[in-house]
DNA sequence: GCTGAAATCACACATTA
DNA sequence: TAATGTGTGATTTCAGC
């Protein structure tokens, strides 16, 4: 059952600035917002506990990593049972090349993003992973030849007064 | 004219452990894989300063702050001049809702990913961004139901004795 | 919101391979 | 000689007031 979580102008602000950079001092964060250090820090920690923030992590540019690959698969699968689209999806779960699985309305099921070191190597994840799935029925790649926007953040309205906020778990 | 930089198992050992954490500290970090906590952190700074790791940040899931829907945009240029797509990866890279957008081969030019809060906000979206673009000859929208895997991370495999990267810039 | 103790970061230098 | 490990001061976090 969601609860709710209010965010307030500074509580956004603190956002929009921690979904830029979250190695920033709570100092330096303090003085940006015009509040004190401690009340920073708490507000930080209240909204990592309330699950607004899931997570802070360092990210990894891909492509600069021999990720040179990407590619879009649309997939149909043979049997839509519950029970066969939940291993589907486990199974997708846990491929490494597989960094996005949506189930979506349409002439498929999934749309799928993949990241792969080269052509050879998406052909054998395809051979492995969706062919040798033995309940895919058809699928067909589409490949992506710029990533002109990638973005991990969220923009919040910094004016508003105060926002109600539904916080899973 | 991209850089070399040498992964060793440490190097890929701390890039997994830092995608899914930040926060740890560096001396937390040193025991894990067995060095030092000076020469983790000066690591973990050579990462950083070769644009291994592009950024540090804090995620916030769209999903508990109301951006309870997602649409993926199919979107086919009147004119495909440079240009002109220029202009539009531009304007995409402006819009909040826009989370990803790739130029992409095939029956359609480009694919978005939008975050928005209600369909209601969505049909807003579209007649302000996309017919009301000029250039969209003709778009598609599609909706996922589910969004079953969304990894930030990229899986590095720890045994491999070292591994050459390029690095950009 | 303020202050102080505990922990972490980050540097200079010695060491080793 | 280049990269790691040791010791130490400056910052930062975080609890109590």
């Amino acid at each position: 059952m969601p609860k709710l979580h209010a965010l307030d102008r500074v509580d956004r602000k603190l956002l929009n600035l921690l979904q830029k950079d979250n190695q920033t001092p709570t100092r330096t964060l303090a003085e940006k917002v015009h509040i004190s250090q401690p009340t920073c820090l708490r507000r930080i920690r209240e909204l990592r506990e309330a699950g607004v923030i899931s997570a802070d992590v360092a990210l990894v540019d891909p492509f600069a990593l021999g990720y040179g690959m990407l590619a879009f698969l649309e997939v149909s699968l043979n049997n839509q049972s519950d029970e066969h689209m939940q291993e589907f999806e486990a199974r997708m779960g846990k491929e490494a090349e597989v960094m996005q699985c949506y189930f979506v309305s349409g002439d498929y099921d999934y749309f799928l993003v993949v990241h792969v070191i080269d052509m050879d190597a998406y052909y054998q994840f395809v051979r492995r992973v969706i062919s040798g799935s033995g309940n895919v029925r058809h699928f067909q790649s589409r490949f992506p030849m710029k990533r002109a926007k990638f973005a991990t953040r969220i923009a919040f309205d910094e004016k508003q007064a105060e926002v109600q906020v539904r916080v899973p778990k």
